[in-house]
RNA sequence: GCGCCAGUGGCUCAACGGAUAGAGCAUCGGACUUCUAAUCCGACGGUUGCAGGUUCGAUUCCUGCCUGGCGCACCA
């Protein structure tokens, strides 16, 4: 049982009593509801129940917490208990406690922390980048890259069942603007004067793409029917931009379980019928589909959307609306519960529609959209849209190569989603204490040094080699049975009240989506790292001290390492 | 005009409706003969955009206003 739930259950029995013994008159128990307090000096935890139910009690509120007090059962987790301000009931834990923490993390090590799954969630579809394949990703993308790949750990840290997924925009005209836009470049490289119709993709990858033809195949498709050559650069254009997707994000650390294809959508199976029409036929038969116009519609209005809206165009084109109508049907077909898409800001005025179409299949609240803001990039303080070397848009291949994986991952997610990043490259490139995420890391690679300077020669030179990791020459150090009884020290006892609250900190991350929290936790566990560093000596002290601070220096290794592995961070054993 | 997001020290950000609004950076002053100084300690710095309301208690919730970003297609 967690802490909070024990604390909880004291305060709660101690109101029941004295309730039930007539000193306090109150209709129903109120709830403990246990909080930390954020200055230490009042105490590991607190309960503000004597304030809450002082109106209904008519009692003053310290007076109703004195009476609390008294009634505290009798147990050995509250070493102290303080009556303080306005009714404040501030409980100091005994250090057993938290030395039970640090035991806590080595036995259960990488699963420390570990949620249940919530009720009323089973499969969670997690969308997101879904970057048009197009051109190459830009540095937006690159947040929900960030976003989502963090979300999804933390959330399956915390229990969730979870499925990353990419959606590929590879139907509609934009591919065969696409495909021309590449026709008209071969052209071009060739000496054949044609203008670059309007609209098209101007980039110089799409002339890149272009050149890659000639070195192939030479001029021959320079005879090639117009149309013939648009699909078929399109199709070459199209599997080289999805690739360079693919190599982007796989280096970057994402993994989907799948990369939907928009085109499979309008493919129809053996029975005739394709995610299009059985997403539609659904809605007709609900009675949401009417044809107006000329066009088919869906009525969206019925859910609060403010306008109806096109299906099916009046020249009988499926809009990118009716795609998305199909691709959320198949994922309920798929059998996910509950659908969340990361979207950029400027895609808000979308959200209702889509709502309104779950709600048309009476699966109201499957489809929970998170609305991230921009990003702005800078360059000392100078904002920055074009890269020096191509003259284009930075692309987010062009920021990991500059700024790195870790730097980039730790700055994209230091920020509430909902907040716009100002992204500061040569503030990212920082390698010195302006920059938090090698504060973090170094906090894990002092620990690993320690680590190693108590361990045999060879072991320790195993880890730097890569051949044995930090958990085995850990388990090689450190016993089982460690008395932790030692660690008493503020600094011992800060470090693990920190690390107490880990897996209560992953569970709201996950269930607010907001994965950047995990960075402040980290920092704040480095702070008392690196405080405890300097206050306490580990090797040299006597036996049974040095076996207990090893113990605890060792879980705060574990608890570093998996924040920075829940924000996909590495967590380098040395720096 | 309507809608979404946000406004907290010079800068970047925190704060389940709780206590004296906290960190980091920057600035200034200290600490390496000791497990990595990519570190630590201290000082300076605030009318939480403005005005009301709810509450024992509001940065947090409600209303109005101001400022900034984004969006309001038979485009994708």
């Amino acid at each position: 049982m967690e802490i909070r739930e024990q604390l909880e259950n004291l305060v709660n029995d101690a109101l029941k009593s004295a309730i039930e013994g007539g000193k306090l008159a109150l209709a129903e128990v109120p709830q403990a509801a246990m909080e930390r307090p954020r200055d230490t000096s009042n105490g590991d935890w607190a309960s503000t129940v004597a304030l809450r139910c002082a109106k209904q009690a008519k009692m003053n509120p310290r007076q109703i917490a004195q009476i609390i007090v008294d009634e505290l059962p009798e147990n050995d987790l509250v070493s102290q208990c303080e009556i303080a301000g306005a009714g404040f009931i501030n409980l100091t834990l005994a250090p057993a406690v938290f030395q039970g923490v640090a035991r806590c993390v080595r036995t259960e090590k990488d699963n420390f922390g570990k949620g249940e799954i919530p009720a009323g969630e089973s499969y969670v579809n997690l969308e997101y980048v879904s970057a048009n394949p197009t051109g190459p990703m830009h540095v937006g993308h690159g947040r929900w890259a960030t976003l989502g790949d963090a979300m999804a750990r933390v959330m399956r840290h915390a229990g969730y069942n979870v499925y990353e997924e990419f959606y590929i925009n590879d139907h509609g005209t934009q591919m065969d603007i696409f495909g021309t836009s590449v026709a008209v470049r071969y052209l071009q490289l060739l000496g054949h004067d044609v203008a670059l119709p309007e609209n098209s993709y101007g980039g110089g990858y799409v002339k890149d793409i272009a050149q890659g033809i000639i070195d192939r195949d030479g001029d021959t498709w320079v005879s090639a029917p117009e149309e013939e050559r648009m699909a078929a650069f399109r199709e070459i254009a199209y599997s080289e931009m999805l690739q360079n997707m693919e190599a982007t994000l796989a280096g970057f650390g994402n993994h989907f379980e799948c990369w939907f294809s928009e085109r499979s959508l309008y493919v129809a199976g053996p029975d005739g019928t394709s995610p299009v029409t059985r997403s539609l036929a659904s809605m007709r038969e609900k009675g949401f589909i009417y044809e107006e116009d000329g066009a088919t519609w869906f009525k969206s209005t019925a859910f609060g959307d403010e306008k109806d809206r096109v299906c099916i165009k009046e020249n009988g084109e499926y809009t990118y609306f009716m795609s998305d109508v199909a691709y959320h049907y198949d994922k309920l077909e798929r059998g996910f519960d509950h659908l969340i898409n990361i979207w950029g800001a400027d895609h808000h005025g979308y959200v209702k529609r889509c709502e309104a179409m779950l709600a048309a299949w009476d699966r109201p609240g499957a489809l929970e959209v998170v609305l991230g803001q921009l990003v702005n990039l800078y360059r000392d303080g100078e904002a920055v849209r074009m890269s020096k070397r191509t003259g284009e848009m930075v692309t987010f291949k062009e920021l990991i190569e500059e700024v790195g994986v870790d730097a980039t991952r730790y700055l994209m997610l230091s920020r509430s989603s909902d907040q716009p990043i100002d992204f500061d490259i040569e503030a990212a490139k920082k390698k010195d204490a302006s920059n938090p995420v090698y504060y973090v890391q170094y906090a894990h690679a002092r620990i690993c040094s320690i680590l190693r300077k108590v361990a045999p020669a060879d072991a320790a030179a195993a880890t730097l080699a890569g051949t044995m990791t930090m958990d085995a020459l850990a388990d090689q150090l450190i016993a089982v049975d460690t008395d932790l009884a030692r660690l008493t020290e503020p600094s011992e006892l800060a470090l693990m009240r920190t690390m107490s609250g880990f897996s209560e900190l992953v569970a709201a991350a996950a269930r607010d989506r907001a994965p950047f929290r995990l960075t402040h936790f980290a920092q704040d566990l480095a702070g008392t790292f690196h405080q405890f560093y300097t206050t306490c000596h580990v090797i040299g002290e006597d036996a049974e001290l040095q076996a207990a601070r090893l113990y605890l220096l060792d879980a705060t290794r574990i608890v570093l390492a998996k924040s920075l592995n829940l924000l996909g961070v590495s967590a380098p054993t040395e720096m």
